[in-house]
DNA sequence: TTGTATGCGTTATCAG
DNA sequence: CTGATAACGCATACAA
């Protein structure tokens, strides 16, 4: 393995001038920069950044804490969309990852937890599908011992960002737009898990919409599970206008529950996973792009790791209606 | 950070002293070590892995080699069954994981490929979706620079494994069932993706089935394409009695095709994802268990990695039809 | 502007 | 069986 000593002698200098070269210190004259980059090329040099992370106690790792559905298979791709945009990301930052389980750290201590991440030499998490019971992760981020991000918290403080869509805007936007298309008088809104942030939001959105428009709403939950769904529907649906679903599962079991009632009532969901296309209706979703939610975690932890300050950063989203034609390729 | 001087002091011993504890060297009295591990736990101490790593050069880091699917999310789950299932069994084996996407390095020489994973002090690597196509990759693996572990493709070396299961016994159980089932004569079989190593292992499996039960088989390229076996369906699924698709996905386009052309042929898939539940129709398929795989990639990697010559792995399969009441949840 | 020296937390090689 | 001590590859305060 060609290290930074070789670099350095092939260049006829000392170690800590490639060091210095290598990380864009201010002092050090043309010249000699280039003869250290032409010596980095020539023997094809790649710093370690192993060592980098050890010397410099700084790091560059950062782990992603992600909640594996151990339910179903078929919303892996949100994890998998959230894993290969940060990961493509760190890499422009020049950041490594880990990827963490919940379950691989959900009986720790605040302590141990901490621990853990720092014999990892962890400076940096990104924390997907949080909830407000998960009491440990709550302290961890209180702690201000790593800079946090929170994808679809919000949960912010000096060492701590949240990123995501507007859950609120958003499940106004896709309720409201499939209301006006069907012209609804009561609705039947399944709600996602009693304990996740983003439920209620969404809840306080289809209240706020509600009330705005004069319609009636019947709230239940649906914690996320596509049975659940099914059976809120074939019990509910029947006297309501609509489905409003707080996920594009729980959206499909509602669906398939009304084929089976033989009635037809407008369902909406929320994600634009990729099973919508499939599933022979087409519903109204709110689209929301996975890797670059995740990639823009990755590139506001890298700010934070920087030294800026905590802070909410809202992205973009998009309704759409999946169509099987559309999906193929 | 508590560090292994720390617990050397606490302990009242030398540093190399609970290093050797740590990593069960012979040489210590039982006495000593139950000092050492009282010590440990005293201070709550985990090992920093990183510097270890460094210092020994053998790092236990391992990466996970994953081709994207850029053209459909439909099939993240496999992806995402092998992350899951390699990270738990590195857990248990205590190894370190980073997930490398191809797209990352495949414009790399292999000079830059080894430098890039000796940079990020990798021992071993775990390939999956590889095909002969990708070059590089097959010089990494001749030169034998790393303990590497293939998945699905027969890549054997003193320093290589292969694991998966055995594509040609499933291909043949999966299509020989469906046949006896239905009684046809002639069958279409639409392949994989030409350059993949799987690929010929079925073909070969359908040509022996198909010899041996004197059927006719007329077999075409379907690139696991979904698109692509509808548009092999429409064309000639017509005048056969089956149609064997060598993945589900292009199973379901069969399916959803002949459906359209409002005739019946028995369409068998394989790999047993997710999505086969919520297209109406059941067929069989070969279900794989990913994560098992994986797990038992990382396993073998983790015997390479203790000295161990490469082999061959083969895995259990199971033949399965999905229903939709069997998969919500 | 450049070089020297020290340390990051471990492992490993020797003496003792 | 135990304990100094030298690496591992790099960053950085300090000296030149």
């Amino acid at each position: 393995m060609v290290s930074i000593k070789d670099v350095a002698k092939e260049a006829g200098v000392a170690i800590s001038t490639v060091s210095k070269v290598l990380n864009n210190y201010p002092n050090v004259s043309e010249e000699t920069k280039e003869k250290v980059m032409e010596a980095v090329n020539r023997l094809n040099f790649v710093p370690n950044q192993v060592a980098a992370a050890l010397s410099s106690k700084k790091s560059g790792r950062i782990a992603l804490l992600i909640k594996l559905n151990m339910k179903t298979q078929a919303i892996d791709e949100i994890d998998m969309q959230y894993i290969s945009g940060a990961i493509s990301m760190a890499r422009e930052k020049q950041l490594d990852v880990i990827t963490v389980f919940y379950s691989m750290i959900e009986k720790m201590s605040l302590d141990e937890m901490r621990r853990y991440f720092a014999s990892q030499s962890i400076s940096g998490i990104i924390i997907f599908g949080m909830n407000n019971e998960d009491k440990v992760l709550l302290k961890l981020i209180e702690s201000q011992t790593f800079k946090i991000v929170v994808v679809d918290s919000p949960l912010v403080n000096e060492s701590t960002s949240c990123v995501g869509i507007n859950h609120y805007q958003a499940q106004i936007d896709v309720a409201e737009k499939t209301i006006k298309e069907n012209m609804c008088r009561s609705i039947l809104y399944i709600a996602g898990m009693k304990n996740s942030y983003v439920t209620e939001e969404k809840i306080r959105a289809m209240k706020d919409l509600a009330a705005k428009r004069k319609l009636k709403l019947f709230i239940r939950n649906g914690d996320f599970s596509e049975l659940k769904a099914r059976q809120l529907t074939f019990r509910y649906a029947k006297n309501k206008d609509i489905v409003v679903c707080a996920s594009d599962l729980m959206a499909i079991g509602a669906m398939k529950a009304l084929i089976e009632m033989d009635i037809f009532r407008p369902v909406c969901g929320f994600d634009g996973i990729i099973l919508m296309g499939y599933v022979g209706k087409q519903m109204n979703t709110v689209k929301q792009d996975f890797a670059n939610v995740s990639a823009e975690a990755v590139r506001e932890l890298n700010r934070l790791l920087n030294g800026s300050k905590g802070r909410n950063v809202r992205l973009p989203h998009k309704l759409v209606r999946m169509k099987y034609e559309d999906i193929i390729c």
